[in-house]
DNA sequence: ACGGTCGTTGAAACCGGTTACATGACTGAG
DNA sequence: CTCAGTCATGTAACCGGTTTCAACGACCGT
């Protein structure tokens, strides 16, 4: 059988639409009995309101968009796992809609959430200011995340550099005098901003960063580090512009023999849980809990109506481990 | 402004909304001069389509429901990134809704997907059989993964069982015979089917098992060695329900100075990308294909219209690594 | 007995699209 | 020259709800 309709309730308990949808939402001004003939109706027919059509004429989807890159592993479902607990909490759905394939058009992304959401998050580390601002659908509330771009739009930002020149500093402070970083993508600003920052740091101590390309991926971790082994390079400290890369490299060296931290100290960034297990010194991030604030920040402007506008800075924190450290605690 | 709708393009190109449509769908029986005009009057609005109005009147939404209970850590990232695939590649989105707090009724999450989803992907190894029946919205297509019921539904189950005894299995060969297992939460059908069979297996070569309650969670592993230290328990063997509370029994193993896997061998399940890193001996559940795998059978329903009905098995396989076999090479 | 008020109800417009069908111009065959 | 058949286009119904507004009856005070 095909779904009842609001029209079939009201057929059956011989009321017009308009009371069904009254009773529906609760409204006060319905009388008992027509009240109780239409419950019932409903319970008979096993109605369900259709979502779809209700957010057509109330104009309100109580959804919102989630756009993200391609995320590596645990980033993604922490990011995921913060965003639903406040918008799940505030009463909304989330839509995902990765946008994997940095190549495809993010624009037919963000066009397919005209409709479907009443606002959006976007998340785009790699899209370059002028191509976001074409995509960006104009009517829809959105909140930016780790975008280069700064227009005007809601916005929350993770203090790269604060928590790469953390890690500059404590591998000065250990003594670490040769220092290899690896890379994140070329395109992407929070690895520009990483490693801008962590060679600045050193530089203003003297000491030129070695530069290794990465893309993120475990894999590019291990690639890094058999390169430097192949070269025959000396280091005593590696910073990976991501966790899953300095674990790539961390099982790198362990194969190759290299004692981890007395040879080589290492660290990464954004503490994801597995760095923990791991030992891994790292900048915490906080994932879920930025994801977290970036819904908290777009409701607030969906419902405030009002912008508390902001732009947000995520405060990243520096978490020394076993990798750098000998004697750390765990933590 | 507010946004442009079809009716504004149809006035600014001085012909029918329907026209319009035709060539927003790039129905073939549009003029070019026509048409021309109403490409230019798109974009100089910046017309976007309504997804929400087109999914009304097409009784079709291009999106898929995701239900799922409050998964802990990687397994939901796994999962949703699996599903995220199938699904994207072939045009449709997720909408997520988390099941969270078991004590919520499952019956508001699956009401609110009625008319947002063409489909609908539930994962409830906590629900009983008849509260599901209640709250499955019977008009939309669903496929159900690890659940008790069998209504008819498509569905994608895994084998704990086969995984179970793989690990009993594996324990003997091992030659340890003073075993324990860590269970998964009370009502979950995946943690039953796992305890039974691993406890039957065991007894059918004549050891009993011993049982300790867990939760799924990583801190719940933590507690079951700590209490069977404090009773002072021999054990030479732990099968945990899930990698998490594998992962938390580890931890508390080392801290207690307990040699593994000499003393004591440790197996998980689910194989979660953590387990490799740790080294942790564990069922290889391929999260991300089961995902996949639920939504491929999910369209596969929508679009062929033909039910290929079926209830697909994911069958598991187990992994041997260093927490069971000190000589288990790197996988 | 009468006008006014209130609470309950229903008819109809609307949200933004799609699409069946009608219309009218134009074409080619008989 | 006429008639059937195309083709481009427009009109209007429809998808399933919400909401405005008017109608209606009961009840009230005078």
């Amino acid at each position: 059988m095909a779904e009842a309709t609001i029209r079939d309730v009201a057929r059956r308990a011989q009321v017009s639409i308009a009371s069904v949808s009254r009773v529906l939402n609760g409204a006060s001004n319905v009388s008992e009995p027509t009240r109780c003939r239409i419950e019932e109706a409903v319970r008979e027919l096993g109605y369900v309101p259709h979502a779809g059509a209700r957010s057509l004429s109330m104009a309100r989807t109580n959804a919102l968009g989630v756009v993200l890159p391609d995320l590596h592993g645990e980033f993604f479902s922490e990011i995921v796992r913060g965003m639903d607990r406040e918008a799940s909490a505030r009463g909304y759905l989330l839509l995902l809609s990765p946008l994997h394939g940095e190549s495809e058009r993010p624009a037919v992304a963000l066009r397919a959430m005209r409709g479907r959401v009443d606002g959006l998050l976007l998340m785009a580390p790699q899209i370059e200011k002028d191509a976001l601002a074409l995509a960006l659908p104009s009517g829809l509330p959105s909140v930016l995340m780790n975008t280069r771009a700064d227009m005007g739009n809601a916005s929350i930002h993770l203090d790269n550099e604060a928590g790469a020149r953390a890690v500059a500093d404590h591998f000065l402070a250990l003594g670490r005098r040769q220092i290899v970083h690896i890379a994140g993508p070329k395109g992407n600003i929070d690895a520009q901003e990483r490693a801008a920052a962590f060679a600045r740091t050193l530089a203003a101590h003297g000491i030129e960063t070695k530069l290794l390309p990465g893309d993120f991926s475990e894999g590019s971790g291990v690639a890094a580090v058999e390169r430097l082994l192949a070269e025959c390079a000396t280091f005593d400290a590696i910073f990976a512009a991501n966790d899953n890369m300095a674990i790539g490299a961390l099982g790198a060296l362990r194969r190759a023999g290299i004692a981890v931290p007395d040879a080589v100290a290492v660290a990464g960034f954004d503490d994801i849980p597995l760095a923990r297990h791991l030992g891994l010194t790292t900048v915490r991030v906080r994932i879920a809990e930025l994801g977290q604030r970036a819904v908290s920040l777009l409701l607030d402007l969906l419902e405030g109506g009002d912008a508390p506008s902001g732009r947000i800075d995520h405060a990243p924190e520096l978490v020394v481990r076993a990798t750098s450290d000998p004697g750390a605690a765990q933590s």
